[in-house]
RNA sequence: GGGCAGAUGCCCGAGUGGCCAAAGGGAGCAGACUGUAAAUCUGCCGGCAACGCCUACGCAGGUUCGAAUCCUGCUCUGCCCA
């Protein structure tokens, strides 16, 4: 039973960069409908490092609007091609992992894509089994279907080349392999980034050629990360976790520039379009709670997403101290003449990477001690048990003896 | 294989013998402001119980009283020729 394909068009199209050609996704709607098959979704996700974000969670939850329509999720785990390391959207080569290192990062990641479609539902299939069996000669006829300027075509490249940059040869070979992944499964639609749009039209020519039906691309933007300005990477430290506690979430969403609020609805929220337009139509601030409850919700449930909000208008915007303050143990080594420096202090309690980092944050007016602001940056305090840390606005330290 | 150019702090990028822990920008951190933010302003931004010392300008040597800067070899990268 699917729903008739102008409401499921309306659903897939929602936060889409692009579909192309969509009247082909109309036609495979209509047919799929037509002969109740569901389309086969295909979604190839790299296991190259532990955590997933809610920027790589933006296709993601595409597929998961899919499988709602009723539609067969495929998920790809690049086993193989997260040994190539994907170029797209970067301007250096990326690292290549063995494939123990990728086998324990899939592992992870299955795990937390679980937070999202439903796996038990979903096809999953390592690209491994097909690239492992490959020979050279057939990589060779794999690479005889693409030729370099068409490589070139894609601005990654093409700018990476224009200036001077190193391109590996095994780079070229990624949208091969992420094309064959599609043969492989056949695909009717791939879900991806924006910048992945030339490698899922790779998909489409490879099909071609293996006189398959083509699939259709869907292309979702890239997330801007909490800075409003960059791409959401971990690399940038603009990212949200989705497997970050409940109130770090939540007070990262809270961070996010107004600007990037309705970006932020459209990709990561559950928020229907009607509710969006009506929050961004009032105060910001309601509709930015909103919005971060609504992630927090999605990765760690309803309970949680409601504590996240209360502790953070308590400890945030009342300024509160936080309810758990970690105790931290002053060790005798560190203390002479029942004093200790106030750098190595900060230091030991983990505010601050080097003592000079320490010295420049107490003369900067950021520590106090029990209230009491400490401003010289050689000072010696006595250690009192249950005495409170403050550095910055947010680190807290409760010392112990 | 040959010729030429390049490698600088988290990133980009100046610096071509002392005045260089290294301009400028970005990122980051702290303070003020605030609606949580953004924007803005101010300060900081290698390490060390520190007005001094140590480690740093691809790697290894060398020349010099003194080197990021000069020389030699190596590694990596780009361009051109083959």
């Amino acid at each position: 039973m699917f729903a008739d394909v102008e409401t499921q068009m309306k659903q897939i199209a929602r936060g889409t960069v692009d579909i192309f050609p969509r009247e082909e996704l109309l036609s495979k709607l209509e047919s799929s409908r037509r002969n109740n098959r569901p389309l086969r979704v295909k979604y190839g996700i790299d296991p190259t490092s532990m955590d997933i974000h809610i920027g790589h969670a933006v296709p993601i939850l595409k597929l998961r609007h899919f499988q709602d329509l009723g539609h067969q999720a495929v998920i790809i785990i690049g086993d193989y091609t997260a040994m190539v390391g994907d170029p797209s959207g970067r301007d250096t080569t990326r690292p290549q992992l063995t494939h123990d290192q990728v086998l324990a990062n899939a592992r992870t990641y299955l795990a937390q894509l679980g937070k999202i479609v439903a796996l038990d539902k979903a096809e999953v299939v390592y690209n491994g089994d097909w690239f492992g069996k490959m020979n050279f000669l057939d990589v060779i006829k794999l690479a005889s279907q693409m030729t370099v300027a068409r490589l070139l075509e894609r601005d990654d490249f093409s700018n990476r080349y224009k200036e001077g940059s190193p391109i590996s040869l095994h780079e070229f070979i990624y949208p091969l392999m992420q094309g064959y992944d599609s043969v492989m499964v056949r695909a009717d639609v791939e879900l991806g980034g924006n910048d992945q749009t030339f490698n899922l039209l790779v998909g489409r020519q490879l099909q071609k050629d293996a006189a398959q039906p083509t699939q259709v691309a869907v292309t979702l933007p890239l997330l801007v990360g909490l800075d409003g300005q960059m791409k959401m990477s971990k690399s940038y430290g603009n990212h949200i976790g989705i497997n970050e506690p409940a109130s770090t979430i939540y007070a990262k969403a809270m961070s996010i520039p107004d600007s990037a609020m309705r970006t932020y609805f459209d990709l990561t929220s559950d928020v229907p379009p009607e509710e969006m337009e009506r929050l961004l139509a009032g105060d910001p601030m309601t509709a930015k709670m909103a919005l971060a409850r609504s992630l927090v919700r999605r990765y760690h449930g309803e309970q949680p997403a409601a504590e996240a909000a209360e502790k953070f208008d308590r400890e945030v915007r009342r300024k509160e101290l936080p309810e758990e303050i970690p105790e931290v143990r002053v060790p005798p080594e560190l203390i002479e003449g029942g004093k200790i420096w106030i750098a190595k202090l900060i230091v030991h309690c983990g505010h601050a990477p080097s003592t000079s980092e320490a010295r420049r944050l107490v003369s900067q007016g950021a520590v106090s001690l029990d209230g009491t602001p400490i401003t010289d940056p050689s000072a010696n305090i006595t250690p009192a048990a249950g005495a409170l840390l403050k550095v910055g606005k947010r680190k807290f330290a409760r010392l112990a003896l």
